[in-house]
DNA sequence: TACACGGTTGAACAACTGTTCATTTATGTT
DNA sequence: AACATAAATGAACAGTTGTTCAACCGTGTA
């Protein structure tokens, strides 16, 4: 039996049998969630924003932003863990890209959500 | 004169240049950053989901999630101060329901996302 | 080979976030 | 009118997050 953590009973048993078999997996919510907290961060918004329009590597990133290299570092690796971005180095250089198709969707449509 | 914050020159200063025009005001990225922070947790996003099957009151939804109201009626308070859900009173209990199109829309690429 | 430089890393610290708990408010019901 | 109940609230606490700082690694170049 699942463990109670509620401190009250349902109101409408009814809806609330109904809804929860189109509940998502934990597991998918958790995933979801983490996404949408890598997404979180204004640094992030940034780098990713910047790096639709062109590659670069870490140092013109931190001019871009007006931030240490330390700090992008940073952030530019919670985006590789997640996938989101990819490193390539060329030369004495390490160039940053997109990695994801999806993100530059999700960030348009977020926008017009934002925008309305 | 912008106060400086970075440690290092520009590597490509074309490139910074070019894309330096493109950034986003940065009123428009907090305002995108702050939507994803709303999105980036669990609970809120178990909520949104559930929200999308059936408008609920805060009873039911906390028997859903098995929390307790009062955990479930502070989410609730930061989904309706970012506009994503609606409180309806009927009655004895509040009703909440979806306030946003663009959640479902952005909800279901995150999972495109996610799931690939 | 030694150096300078681009980038990474880990620890530390302050700021923020989510749940709990106790209390309060509001309202439907008796 | 008094009570029971749904929901909201605020303070408090632990856990998490982002930037800074100092140190380090690796490599192209002199």
């Amino acid at each position: 039996m699942e463990n109670k953590k509620t401190d009250c009973d349902a109101i409408n048993i009814d809806i609330v049998n109904k809804v929860r078999p189109k509940m998502p997996e934990m597991n998918l919510l958790y995933e979801l969630s983490d996404f949408f907290k890598v997404m979180g961060d204004s640094t992030r918004i940034q780098l990713l924003w910047a790096l639709e329009e062109s590659e670069m590597c870490v140092g013109d990133l931190a001019v871009l932003l007006n931030m240490t290299k330390s700090a992008v570092s940073h952030q530019l690796k919670v985006l590789r863990i997640s996938k989101l971005v990819r490193a390539e180095k060329k030369g004495k250089n390490v160039y940053y890209s997109l990695d994801d198709d999806h993100v530059k969707v999700i960030l348009e449509k977020a926008l017009e959500h934002v925008c309305e």
